[in-house]
DNA sequence: TAACGCTGTGTAATAATATAACATATTTAA
DNA sequence: TTAAATATGTTATATTATTACACAGCGTTA
């Protein structure tokens, strides 16, 4: 079992933010929504937002350079993440298809690589845009 | 069959720079690199750059903002990259694994959403940082 | 062949994303 | 109770990427 971390006041901040929208932020809006509590510099934002994606509790979504929650309460470290994206709406959910993790966790390249992490994008369009 | 894509003088010049090197290159060193042919602005760089992976000559490494040819010759556009990047020695190398592709490939999520491509990014140590 | 759409060029300016460096404070662990 | 680790606040700056504008070349088509 993983250590509940404490979080400090800016990361809880920015956590409450990040956790009140379904759609992932990007740094620079987040800092614009924290200035009234007295978050007033881009640094205090990546900080934190470092924390938090290290600890799992938001995954950064890397081709939109913005933060999502991570909704899966046993997702205690981000290790390993899958996104769909849509490229109409730029609505963004996680995955969590069981399947498709096995298969990426087993996944062995022929090189001898160790890996302890990977983030899947899939991109597409949404039933609504379709 | 894909039709051959005629580049132009700045895509040749951006495409060949990227093939000699087996490592993903930023548009800023491209730009450093690329100012003695006579391509003087970032924008020159970032123009190129979106056509080669619109044709699939290139791909991006999102979790790095980089850039790196395409090794794989039935790759004609860009719909489904899977790499391994070491997160000590940055080395990163594409992937080709029939097996996985075809998973991704076959994926299905339960939003009725509609896929058009993906983006796989294996962390890890590579044999030589282990 | 003239008008149009499409793609590309060159240039300047600027926007958006992210980190370095420094001084200080607080928490944790030996 | 001192040292190490982590966090803070601030200023400045680095890095990554796009907007806006004027214009050139090429193929289509009317």
């Amino acid at each position: 079992m993983q250590k509940q971390e404490t979080l400090t006041k800016n990361q809880k901040i920015i956590l409450d933010l990040i956790e009140k929208s379904d759609q992932p932020l990007k740094a620079y809006s987040i800092l614009f929504d924290v200035k009234k509590k007295g978050i007033n510099a881009p640094l205090q934002v990546y900080r934190a937002l470092k924390k938090l994606v290290k600890i799992g509790k938001i995954h950064k979504i890397e081709s939109r350079n913005a933060f999502i929650a991570c909704k899966n309460s046993k997702c205690q470290i981000a290790k390993a993440t899958v996104f769909s994206i849509c490229e109409s709406c730029e609505d963004v959910t996680e995955i969590h298809d069981h399947k498709l993790s096995e298969h990426l966790r087993d996944f062995k390249d022929n090189k001898g690589m160790k890996y302890s992490k990977y983030n899947l994008e899939f991109f597409g369009l949404c039933k609504k845009c379709v």
